[in-house]
DNA sequence: TAGTGGTCTAGACCACTCT
DNA sequence: GAGTGGTCTAGACCACTAC
């Protein structure tokens, strides 16, 4: 079917349509929707193609499975929005603006308290601690602090931070590895402040990641964003 | 297969080991993986078991497939962190907290000349205005400022928002609509200070968020939290 | 043009869970 | 017990794209 000269993936055609059925409350929330079998009849393709389009739906969140008793659309959808977390050279240069980076502090120090609770790190755990700042074309884009566990990565202590950012070192490092994360609103400190070129106590946008490699504490690192940035998305 | 005790479904063992083989480095960052084909032979399976691995990897933005050149290790993985956004009243009930809600104000208004721009609006479009409150445990959790598009909904004018909050209302005419969200830290106005019980200018983390029907702009929502609330995920 | 991933099929067996 | 979704298979055709 719609061999209608566009050209769309089958499973794509039969998740638009369920959507649409929902969206005119054709299918009421919380009510009950056919079967894989009977839908696949309807739609004449076989069932794993249908199963592929619920599978996704219940993904988004918009359906709920459940074996034996059916598949039931979402009467509150917990929906998800999806935040793209790139390097920040990345997303300075997507905004057509000229990245600088630049290192302002960088020595080995045992982790404050707070921070070894945070990591589950032994006492006299051995840290890298680095302050940095990236620019959109010379204007404060970012204020970085970030510690690194050199018990994970012993190579961070020889690394060279004054011409290129550590989370790209550490992505050459250390790929893929699990992250926490949270955002945040805090008053900007003096030396925020200072780097941000913004009046003390103005509202900064935070974004603090915790990152782990096969269950080792990695990395943490708080970003401080320009005043006025915001985070967007569609969902 | 895989009758060792153990079940999970082989596409996730497949996708696993490929997760392995990357941190530890066997396919490097960049480099060329092999094709569904030998990875089928590999793992003694089918085809579409391996497609099915690859294809959520690829959703990770972990891999890049590309027909005819082959699959490929993302050099600079641009991660995405999922959040869940629920409603006020559950996130307060998930925290074990009792939920309030209190009505500020309702009336209908034109739109401020942004609000039109942003939602793309003529220039006598009718609007509902709300203020609302959600407390938890009876402390002030989050201020709500809302618009709603009469036209869109026009049901809303009939809608008694004393007792429960619009977005619940919402929720229940306009079912899963698209959205456009975003984060930002602002300073507290008058307003919201005292409605939060916090000075005047405390750094407040703000979400806002744009709902369209089918094309159709719907609703625009400023959600202003407490002092100190973060907002958290894993990824 | 040939190789790769993208999709689809028809059928099968299994696991979960409602009754 | 029986019905539903979850997964897997072996094979097929197609679309894209590097060569």
């Amino acid at each position: 079917m719609d061999k209608t000269g566009l050209r769309q993936a089958k499973f794509l055609d039969i998740k638009q349509e369920i959507i649409a059925r929902i969206q005119n409350g054709i299918w009421a929330q919380g009510a009950l929707m056919p079967t894989e079998q009977e839908l696949a009849q309807e739609f004449a393709c076989a069932r794993a193609t249908v199963n592929r389009a619920l599978r996704e739906l219940a993904e988004q969140g918009l359906i709920n499975r459940k074996r034996k008793s059916g598949t039931r659309v979402n009467a509150t959808p917990i929906k998800q929005a999806r935040f793209e977390i790139a390097l920040v050279r990345q997303t300075i240069e997507e905004r057509n603006a000229t990245y600088r980076y630049a290192l302002v502090e960088c020595a080995q120090t045992a982790p404050p308290d707070w921070l070894r609770a945070q990591l589950d790190l032994p006492k006299h755990a051995a840290m890298l601690h680095l302050k940095c700042m990236h620019y959109a074309d010379n204007q404060p884009f970012q204020f970085e602090e970030r510690w690194i566990n050199t018990d994970a990565v012993p190579d961070v202590i020889e690394a060279d931070f004054t011409n290129s950012g550590p989370n790209e070192w550490l992505l050459a490092q250390v790929p893929f590895s699990n992250a926490e994360i949270a955002f945040s609103a805090i008053a900007a400190d003096d030396e925020m402040a200072r780097f941000l070129a913004t009046p003390a106590d103005t509202p900064l946008f935070q974004m603090e990641r915790t990152t782990w490699f096969q269950d080792k504490p990695v990395t943490f690192v708080r970003m401080t964003f320009h005043p006025g940035y915001r985070m967007q998305t569609q969902y």
